[in-house]
DNA sequence: TGTCCGCGAGTTAGCGCTAACTTGACGAAA
DNA sequence: TTTCGTCAAGTTAGCGCTAACTCGCGGACA
């Protein structure tokens, strides 16, 4: 037994285009096009593909063509399934041919900013970020690379290239002016953090700008901010409940906190939404299900996934996306808790 | 103006090293290791790095030393929050150094056969499966690209080099035996759909299992399948409750199954646990704030995604893993609706 | 009959790094 | 002084593909 034969190594396209008895160039076109060569010739790379057990090496193939086809995604954490409603948009529109490559940004500006410098070493092809907020380096070294960009977590006004999303403070405000239109005078309004997170920070404007409209005081005492979580739900409804004179509605802007809020609310026993309306962000099949079921904003996450994954497609493609800011809209969901 | 400098390329670094005075070896070496060149050189470099900004092409360093540092992970779909826990414990341990990769098989083994040519072909460093279960294809590739793998899914007995996860029999088992020590006579079970899901599989052995070991008949109309949700929960609910004689106790496995059949018991008006008693698993906080709390068996998610990243870093780094079976275990999460 | 075009297939020259070997300077040991 | 080890840094030769150009052949057309 010859040495080779023992140590085996992975076949590379000579192998296959000596067995097949043709050039390397042709298996390399063979591969990207099936139908530039005679019937026969496909036929013979295909049976040594086959008998080797050939697999491309993409990692030469890119560094000859100076490109990948590998998109690179950061959102701000892979627990929280609202994001992963947008990961699994962009998998189903990429496919086979794009493979995914995710990071996250643990919630931070230098996280989002050490996984592009990551993603950029990989010489990734496009990127998708779900924050619309960047450290200047950030937007520099994308702006060098060059590379198709959507951004999917707010319709910023200054994308770095294109966006696909929904404009969280018109959200808010729609959803905050329903409350008022219900009759609501006394409105509390709780988000998760807002350092760092631009959706979370156009929410709580729009919720201002609503109240603003209807000539309403803006009481900072309304204003909270809770953890992530049914745990932080259940915080503010504790919350808003100790406060004099009481609030008659409460808006619980992300993640599952409406939820949460109205747990907590029934273990109180509070009438609702008699004594306390309740509405919240994400819709889900969870808000829909609990007793009371939950009014709440929908935000089309799965399609934005899509819609970003076909803008770069189209990009790649050598084709011009226009337009590059794309609303998909949001939805208020009428249920029980107002 | 010169042409070179109007069409600016990404910097190479060739460039870094003429900027720098030294070689490209030497660039090359202080990236991996700034503590093998002299203060005084490391610091021409470093400031050659920050004036021209240049970021490392790992393409073409994967190629020079035939490995790449990315790590490849397939499961069954994203959507899932159960998954989704898993990958960010893996992203937590490998950090920006080794990029991750994933794509999902949308539950088919075809699907992860796929993902895994593809991976291949980018010639990751590493993957880790959901699935226990794969094409011989898949095995056969894997095994011949002599990566490490490790398998998440299941504690299964053949792993395709290593695994870390819990046995879902002895957890259904466990569950199983504890309805029956409870008093309970006559125990439905649902599962999400069995085919090409061997948990799902391995679990209903576990429920039989434990009815065999209690001397119990295993009667096939107390077993069903549902769909994964709020909804498939409901309906399983809905046929159990149908069922002549009764259920006195009713098992659903995976997902958020049991929270779906407290929520219709509910709508129903059911007496928990006294009419019947529901169990699931998969714990969440939301099973813990509902009310009645459910019992539920409680999985490590998280640890294993910790645990199959680290045990592939040691493979990487050379070391041996051992054991290369590393079983996380499983808790029963005693509350209210049993 | 000659010209030219189109098409299948081959040849050449890198892509931007790193493994492995080499060099040269300096100091310690013989 | 000679020898040799050590360490910083350079040189050489690819890694396994693909872009771009080249070649030769057969058929359409004037």
């Amino acid at each position: 037994m010859s040495k080779n034969a023992s140590v085996r190594r992975a076949p590379r396209m000579a192998d296959v285009a000596a067995m097949a008895g043709v050039s390397g160039m042709t298996v390399s076109r063979v591969l990207r096009d099936p139908t530039c060569v005679t019937p026969e010739t496909l036929q013979r790379i295909e049976q040594a593909i086959e008998a080797t057990g050939y697999v491309a090496n993409r990692v030469a193939g890119s560094l000859a063509s100076r490109r990948t086809n590998i998109v690179g995604l950061i959102v701000p954490s892979l627990r929280n399934s609202l994001f992963v409603e947008t990961i699994q948009g962009v998998s189903d529109v990429l496919g086979t041919s794009h493979p995914l490559m995710i990071a996250d940004s643990g919630y931070s500006l230098a996280g989002e900013e050490a996984a592009i410098r990551a993603f950029l070493g990989q010489r990734v092809c496009a990127v998708v970020l779900h924050n619309t907020t960047h450290t200047d380096r950030s937007r520099v070294m994308l702006r060098e690379a060059g590379i198709p960009c959507v951004e999917t977590g707010n319709l910023t006004r200054q994308p770095i290239d294109m966006v696909a999303s929904f404009s969280n403070r018109k959200a808010a405000r729609a959803m905050t002016a329903y409350l008022i239109a219900r009759g609501h005078r006394r409105i509390g309004f709780a988000s998760l953090p807002t350092d760092d997170n631009d959706r979370a920070e156009e929410r709580r404007a729009g919720y201002q700008a609503a109240l603003s409209r209807a000539r309403m005081p803006v009481d900072p005492a309304l204003t909270i901010e809770v953890a992530a979580g049914l745990a932080g739900g259940a915080e503010a409804l504790t919350y808003f409940l100790s406060l004099t004179p009481a609030v008659d509605a409460v808006f619980l802007s992300g993640d599952v906190l409406a939820t949460g809020a109205v747990l907590e609310a029934k273990r109180r026993r509070i009438a609702i939404p008699k004594r306390l309306a309740i509405v919240g962000t994400d819709d889900s099949d969870l808000q829909e299900r609990i007793s009371p079921a939950v009014t709440t904003l929908r935000f089309p996450r799965y399609d934005i996934g899509r819609r970003a994954a076909s803008m770069l497609l189209t990009r790649l493609d050598g084709r011009p996306v226009d337009p590059a800011s794309v609303d998909l809209g949001f939805e208020i969901v009428e249920r029980a808790t107002a």
